[in-house]
DNA sequence: AATGAATGAGTATTCATTCAT
DNA sequence: GATGAATGAATACTCATTCAT
């Protein structure tokens, strides 16, 4: 048996055989570059195509419609981050600590990659609601592991017992995408990973026990 | 000399004259109706027109373009914001209070136009990279109020001299907008105003001194 | 109360009100132009508009979509040899009279407008199911009075009482189509009115009491 | 020397060999059914070869393109109509009773094949003018042996001497299509070889001397 | 001032056909 | 012979804006 026919057992098969194929991380990272240089709504199939060094009609051979490169993207990407969260919550230290790193972490990534920044916290927000609703879902995951360091925290009494947990995640997640967003509205011009470490301190500050 | 006869001389007349006859308060008032019932993407300007009860062709008697509709939209309603704000900012109360007194009048103004709140928390984020960098502007009034309480804070000890103001303005800023989002996405199931005090709380031991 | 409120109360109004208005026409008889000197699949909206000398858009105010301009050509079309078939049927003559004068109108109307023949008997049948059955739906009305010339000659005992109804106006009808189909794959050689009373007689001989 | 290779000589030896294999005859039935449940707008060419169990590539061993699939399907099926007319007049037999047996032929053979039925009467008319004209040539075989039928008739006395040979072949054909058609398109609802001695009645009334 | 009919630019998607393996 | 991944041309429809009345 081989590994197609495993997968194909598990996971629905055809979906993952085509993300496994080279033209499939191909046409989302062009789909990236795409996006950050022209803009959402300039964002034209065949300009992701012509990135990709593929013909328009491969496009389809590997999503369904232009709504589903753009969820592939998001997806795609918010792996990364969902990955990363998860190994900082199998280390041994303190919620605190876990928050730093995450911060830390989240910061790093999207610093790494200026497009997808650009794509995450600008572009990807002009999409339409139904897009926006799946980007969503998508991103609940992330949340529901961060709500994991809260909890986590305030069981070991670092974090305030009484604090709403919904609340708590608004301001680490809102603090977050507030400054990021300010970071990629003014061009970069200043080191993100550098405030983290200050925007943990303000976050700490206001769940600690 | 009023406020607006100060800005007749920086912003050209003709703007200023248009705005105080009924229909352009009749055309921004339909745009928000229009964009909270049927999403940003299906607000038509010939929908707006409609609603407006003029005839499409009256709208660009009153704005230059579409976009011109969607940043006085955001610019007419943010004043309310502003005015509140200013107002707040005269009171001789602590600067704690100064930034529940905010929160507190922040949602209720959302609270109190389920519209206005559908419209700014969800529907103009899809707007264009341009039309977004206008009404970032437009929002910059408001933060540079809100940037006196936290400067005002720390001068008199109550918030931590050491502060990154522009992190503290993007956690109270995020917080607030993180928390009205959720909110509004979940079709105001509960009451935001009786967050607030929460808000306050969580913002205020991430401040204080 | 003027003429379009008139219509406005038993008609429906705005139907009626956009077929009054010369432009309707005007595009109908483009669109017949158009499939007839460039065949039913190269007879792009565009080139109807071109031909209607209008915008494409214009197009669209007065037709819901392709489909609409299709079935209107049809109808319109079709409704003037109703009309002859309804005035034919009023006359003090015996059935097969009719019959005579039912199919010189028919092969007349189309003699006269080759365009329009190209249309109906080679072009339009190749539109998808759905177009086709509404077609189906409006010529039902022409088979309908048709019938009646049929039912009253076997009444008076003109035609065979024992005649089938339904083939023998298959055979009426299957008779003209296919006659007037081969004069025009013949590139209108001959003349097809001259063929009517031919035709008119075979059928007779086929349905004589 | 039989049939096929006297044609041969004059169609070209690569055609004739790939009729003959499996595979040619796997495809042509794959079309009549994929067409026959999909429609002809829908009976795209990888439908037809997943239907024939070979790839896509495949069927241009077989056939030029998707055009000459159409045409040899009624080719082919043709074919059949053919064989058993020429079979009738061999018989011998009244030029009516030859007329009865054709249609009683002809209806059975499509009673019998109810995807062949739809695909002749309904989806291949919806065929662009290319392929009509190429039916129609293929057609014209049948026609030609049918005129046999007409012409013995008149020359033995049983038809009408002065009837137009084209306007009765046109009677004759128009009358059996029309009634096919309605009857497909009435879902087989009743039996059409129970109607063949009716039409033949009908028709030799029509034509007798 | 007010109207609303007319304009026309712009784009996702399908599918017959090819050709390297 | 057989495959099937890749190609790329082609087209209906929307809607912001204009301008004659």
């Amino acid at each position: 048996m081989n590994r197609h026919s495993y997968f194909h057992i598990f996971l629905g098969g055809d979906e993952l055989v085509k993300k496994d194929k080279p033209k499939y991380k191909q046409i989302v990272d062009a789909a990236v570059i795409v996006i950050a240089e022209n803009g959402y709504h300039q964002a034209q199939v065949s300009k992701i195509a012509k990135q990709a060094g593929v013909a328009d009609g491969t496009i389809y051979l590997y999503f369904k419609n232009k709504e589903d490169i753009l969820i592939s993207v998001f997806q795609e990407k918010m792996g990364m981050f969902v990955e990363k969260l998860e190994h900082i919550l199998t280390q041994e230290v303190s919620a605190s600590e876990k928050l730093r790193l995450m911060i830390e972490s989240h910061f790093g990534l999207l610093s790494g990659d200026l497009h997808l920044a650009i794509v995450t916290q600008l572009e990807l927000r002009q999409s339409n609601h139904e897009i926006r609703m799946k980007i969503n879902g998508v991103l609940r995951e992330y949340l529901l592991q961060m709500d994991k360091i809260l909890v986590k925290g305030m069981e070991d009494g670092e974090f305030d017992k009484d604090m709403d947990i919904r609340l708590a995640r608004q301001m680490v997640f809102g603090t977050m995408d507030e400054t990021i967003t300010t970071w990629v509205m003014n061009d970069h011009k200043y080191d993100l990973v550098d405030l983290a470490p200050k925007v943990h301190r303000l976050l700490m500050k206001g769940m600690r026990a």
